[in-house]
DNA sequence: TCTGGGGTCCTAGGACCC
DNA sequence: TCTGGGGTCCTAGGACCC
């Protein structure tokens, strides 16, 4: 048996923690430039705010129902995360981080406890951390997302749900919508409900072939993991990283180079910074921009251009020339652009970097060692930006919109809440 | 006026090899 | 007039996830 520990509402829950006024509240919490909700409380979906919708289209019904809205605070986000990662650690043989808010747990429990088990870790949890969250056991990861599912729905679960015998399978499934199950997505649930398969009891009765035929094996796998058959592998130790991207979208069209410039060089500074993290070297750097699809009134124009690097690298300053020259080689002066962003691709392990034949005067040694400097000294406590390369200039700061902030509650000494005033 | 960011995997088709 | 068989690698596009 396997077990699924997802957080609820996470974003939302994060604030709550440090902000108790806001429980049994509708609460918001929003994308970069206060665009999009992306976490709701469920006050705030029961107004018929949904996940995805455009601030300025529910501003309306915020306003007047007294919603909180809050802009993403993913540095607090990342950091409480962290915190439920390591109970669930301290309550489970092996943990696998799955996201963010989500951790699958293996743990050897005999089949009479599971239940008792699964509340006891949603309980310790909530205790520890204060993020609440929903617990699923069951044979196979898919049918555990399906069981977190009722224990997040239904009270009466105290926040875990066993899926361990057919006839629960059946039972589960049978109440389970094809489109909320894990790997079924939008255009395969209308698919298939063009098929007359509405839950997902209906898609396990469904010819293995047939679902293959239609979906590919990507399918077949959610088929069999659904019939009680483990197809995805576990991964205790996360693998790296294979592309690496830093993007935004800006507050405004940007009609000048230097901003996106600026822009680009925040991304690289970003991007060096988790290629080192996973001692990884990137051998070709893309960059994108496009202007804003949503404004027909504009003329459009998206376009990227690729360079590759003299040798793999994880030097911030190369990747910010390389990413330079191709933004140059696509600008159009011509065009408002609402979105650039910096992909990173063909990375090597350390042990696979092959330095070039004609890569003259890079001390590659050398160059490793200022980054490793730079980087210790910005993960010193608090310090996040202590030191930048000059060509970011003021970065993203002009370029973006955050409203509503939070405070770095945990992070950041003079953010911290004082439990009685002085 | 205002619409997020960061990933993975699979497949088809083209280029190329012997 | 008639024009093979078997393979790899890469990329773009489409699907999915949080």
């Amino acid at each position: 048996m396997i077990g699924l520990v997802d957080c609820n509402n996470f974003f939302v829950s994060c604030e709550r923690v440090f902000r108790p006024e806001l429980l049994d509240k509708p609460v918001v919490v929003l994308s970069n430039n206060d665009g999009c909700a992306v976490a709701l409380s469920n006050e705030a979906k029961a107004l018929g705010i949904r996940r995805g919708d455009p601030m300025f289209r529910f501003k309306a019904i915020a306003d007047s129902n007294h919603v909180t809205v809050i802009s993403g605070n993913h540095r607090l986000y990342h950091d409480m995360s962290q915190r439920v990662m390591m109970t669930l650690r301290s309550l489970a043989d092996d943990i696998e981080i799955y996201s963010v808010d989500e951790a699958f747990i293996h743990f050897d429990i005999p089949p009479s406890a599971l239940h008792e088990y699964g509340v006891s870790v949603a309980r310790t949890v909530r205790r520890n951390t204060g993020i609440p969250v929903s617990v699923g056991i069951a044979p196979t990861k898919t049918l555990a997302k399906v069981a977190a599912r009722f224990a997040k729905k239904y009270p009466g679960y105290k926040g875990a749900c066993v899926i361990d015998t057919p006839e629960k399978v059946e039972k589960a499934l049978s109440l389970t919508d094809i489109a909320d199950v894990w790997g079924i997505g939008r255009r395969h649930s209308r698919r298939l409900r063009q098929l007359g398969i509405e839950t997902a009891l209906d898609f396990i009765r469904m010819p293995s072939a047939r679902v293959r035929e239609l979906f590919t094996v990507i399918g077949e796998r959610t088929w069999l993991e659904l019939n009680g058959t483990p197809c995805i592998a576990d991964e205790l130790t996360p693998p790296d990283k294979r592309t690496i991207t830093s993007s935004r979208s800006f507050a405004r069209d940007i009609h000048d180079f230097e901003s996106l410039r600026q822009a680009i060089c925040t991304f690289s500074t970003t991007i060096g910074r988790k290629l080192r993290e996973q001692d990884s070297y990137a051998l070709e750097i893309q960059v994108f921009v496009a202007t804003n699809r949503f404004n027909e009134r504009v003329p459009q124009y998206h376009n990227a251009a690729t360079r590759r690097l003299q040798e793999p690298s994880a030097d911030t300053p190369a990747i910010a020339r390389a990413a330079i020259s191709a933004l140059r080689s696509i600008y159009r002066e011509a065009y408002g652009i609402k979105k650039a962003g910096l992909t990173v691709t063909k990375l090597v392990s350390r042990e696979g970097r092959q330095p070039s034949l004609f890569a003259d005067g890079i001390d590659s040694a050398r160059r490793d060692r200022l980054m490793a400097a730079i980087d210790a000294i910005n993960s010193s406590p608090g310090r996040p930006d202590a030191v930048q390369i000059a060509s970011v200039g003021s970065g993203l700061t002009d370029l973006t919109r955050r409203e509503h902030t939070s405070r770095l509650f945990t992070t950041r000494l003079s953010d911290i809440i004082a439990v009685k005033a002085t």
